[in-house]
RNA sequence: GGUGUGGUAGUUCAGCUGGUUAGAAUACAUGCCUGUCACGCAUGGGGUCGCGGGUUCGAGUCCCGUCCAUACCGCCA
């Protein structure tokens, strides 16, 4: 044994106990005459000291040992003559009568502190010592925990965690996939899971009944700061559940993740919105219920508060809707102009912006005064709902989809600005009833806004031929604090139904063969009822962690263009490899 | 594919309208220091200013291109 102690488990208890640590240096204090050492490991760190007078060739040797060296120390423990209440181990110290140098260490390319002095690029080079840094450590703490509270939970309510392969069938509908070639069938390629969508509701066809799933999926997109090339998802399926049998139990597993991994406990059940509403009062699927600042619509298709004052601005929008910034009255030019600015960037793609400053002493001050006088910039503040120090925020435009979108990230940024994003506030939000198909501008024709398998609501059942844009889907997310943190729906487990959804889809009976056609013999088979959904973990992780980016919770993730910095991938294949793939690369110019 | 931001010591950054030998902090090395715990003090080493081109008497600074990083848009059934 290397060790009998870890250098975190140490108190005042163990005073005069001999003990063997071992780990690595974090930092040297020389006093002259004894020298402090801190001694790290991933349970904390421990005092080590070593005294001149008592052994001067061990305290040399202690001298010029440096950071990340790995040392093992043999010692008594002692208590402390001044103590150090910042850390675990603060009333005690180990005084050392043996060093061995277990591994040297190379100056670190960055400082292995709370507190790091290296950049993201760099820690991500250096993974691996950015992994023995707390922060970086503790949220991998974290994420076992919740991965191990999930399967505790799902245990217990009978679901079985079943593996399903990796190495499987490509399709083209969806995102895309990232392909692996297969050399004993030339020609030919697997493709890897963008989820095991299909093989959990053949697992429902095999009479599992409750299955989950931790597992890796893939998707060949753009990366962003909460999407990762390969990513894990908490799968889950039940047989003979309705959708309000899967909030129910799914409702339960996320309060059951965050009491026990987190210490956090929800009051009550999640709210619930449907889509519509969500898009209507918040112009987002996934809103954040931190706060309020809900839309209001100064002007649609049923109502105009606006018009007869001659502005052609608002004259000539279909769409005008407002959000009220609470106490912004008195923001100055410069930050209204900002904020202008900010709409107005191409990601948001607002042509302008209008505001309405309601004063304090009951006057008006707005960018439309020349338009509005004083009494019709009241009608609109009380339509607005908004009181003395209020400032109205006003956007328009003839998509109204479109302006709400702008209006969510402008309500999204007031939300900062105004610091009504506290990370330790949780506001959970069940969305339902979205729509079943997505209508495409670009190839004029609907796609299924879930994926292909996902059940319309029977009462919309009628409107599958006649008004397919009408037709809501039994399909669900879990939005929190912005985020979406998992969906799913309930399946179509009818072969007669899932054939006319392919048919609307646009499907060939060949195509929808190719491509679901063991699906759909399955289905013929006596398939029960089933639905299911699927969380983020990564998202979880991040959330529960008050992390920005999913990264920090991923021991090895992937850089914003795919690349792992650290082992440098992806790399080329040498000449005999891609010979046996029978594959030729031809980059073109 | 697009937009924004950034790239200067091992690291994090400053460096103004172009003008002496490119700075700070931290890390590192050496010395002093027996109760530190972000120890302190002193000394020292350390730079292809991402890369290529251009403008200029003169470029870290201005212009063009390019690469890398990052946030976002497109994309993500």
């Amino acid at each position: 044994m290397f060790r009998s102690k870890t250098c975190g488990e140490l108190r005042l208890a163990d005073n005069g106990a001999e003990v063997t640590l071992a780990g690595w240096v974090q930092r040297i204090r020389k006093m002259g005459g004894m020298t402090f050492l801190d001694l790290r490991d991933r349970y904390g760190i421990t005092q080590i000291v070593f005294n001149e007078s008592d052994d001067a060739s061990l305290c040399e040797k202690a001298n010029h040992t440096g950071r990340e060296w790995v040392l093992q120390v043999k010692g008594k423990v002692q208590e402390r003559s001044s103590k150090n209440n910042q850390i675990p181990t603060g009333e005690i110290e180990v005084i050392a009568k043996e060093l061995n140098i277990l591994s040297k260490s190379e100056v670190p390319p960055f400082t292995i502190e709370d507190n790091s002095d290296g950049g993201d690029d760099l820690r991500m080079q250096y993974r691996y010592l950015d992994l023995r840094r707390k922060p970086v450590r503790d949220n991998l703490i974290l994420r076992h925990k919740i991965a191990f509270e999930t399967r505790r939970y799902l245990d217990q309510q009978g679901f079985l965690e079943v593996e399903t392969p990796v190495l499987i069938k490509s399709t083209p509908e969806g995102a895309r996939d990232f392909v692996v070639p297969s050399r004993m069938n030339q020609g030919e390629f697997y493709a890897l899971p963008q989820s095991p969508q299909q093989f959990k509701q053949l697992l429902m066809v095999g009479g599992i009944d409750r299955y989950f799933q931790i597992v890796k999926c893939f998707r060949d997109e753009d990366l962003r700061a909460d999407r990762q090339p390969e990513f894990t998802q908490i799968d889950c399926e039940m047989s003979y559940v309705e959708q309000e049998d899967v909030l129910q139990m799914f409702e339960g597993m996320i309060k059951h993740i965050f009491k026990y991994a987190r210490g956090t406990e929800f009051t009550g059940d999640f709210p619930r919105l449907t889509w519509h509403e969500c898009m209507k009062r918040f112009g987002s699927d996934k809103p954040d219920m931190r706060f309020g600042m809900e839309f209001v619509e100064l002007k649609n298709d049923s109502e105009d508060i606006l018009g007869g004052h001659d502005f052609v601005v608002f004259d000539s929008a279909k769409f005008v809707v407002s959000i009220v910034a609470e106490g912004c009255a008195a923001y100055t030019r410069k930050q209204l102009d900002a904020i202008t600015e900010f709409v107005k960037r191409p990601q948001v793609g607002a042509k302008g912006l209008v505001y309405i400053a309601c004063k304090e002493d009951g006057t008006f001050k707005s960018s439309i005064d020349k338009f509005y006088d004083q009494d019709s910039l009241k009608k609109i503040a009380e339509k607005c709902n908004a009181k003395k120090g209020d400032l109205i925020l006003v956007l328009c435009g003839d998509n109204a989809m479109k302006v709400r979108g702008q209006m969510n990230v402008l309500r999204l940024e007031m939300g900062d600005q105004l610091g009504l994003r506290d990370k330790n506030k949780f506001a959970p939000l069940w969305v339902i009833d979205f729509p079943l198909f997505e209508w495409s501008e670009e190839d004029q024709r609907f796609y299924a806004m879930h994926h292909p398998f996902t059940s319309p609501k029977l009462e919309d059942v009628q409107y599958l031929d006649s008004d397919p844009g009408r037709v809501r889907a039994n399909a669900y997310d879990l939005a929190m604090n912005g985020v979406e943190l998992g969906g799913g729906s309930v399946r179509i487990h009818d072969s007669e139904l899932q054939n006319k959804m392919f048919k609307l889809l646009g499907f060939t009976q060949e195509k929808a063969t190719e491509q679901f056609g063991c699906l759909m013999t399955a289905f013929k088979y006596g398939a029960p009822p089933h639905a299911g959904l699927a969380f983020g973990l990564d998202r979880v992780a991040s959330m529960l962690a008050g992390l920005d980016s999913i990264r920090d919770c991923i021991a090895f993730p992937k850089n914003n263009s795919g690349r792992d910095v650290m082992i440098d991938c992806p790399s080329k294949l040498d000449e005999a490899q891609l010979d046996e793939l029978a594959l030729k690369v031809d980059l073109k110019a």
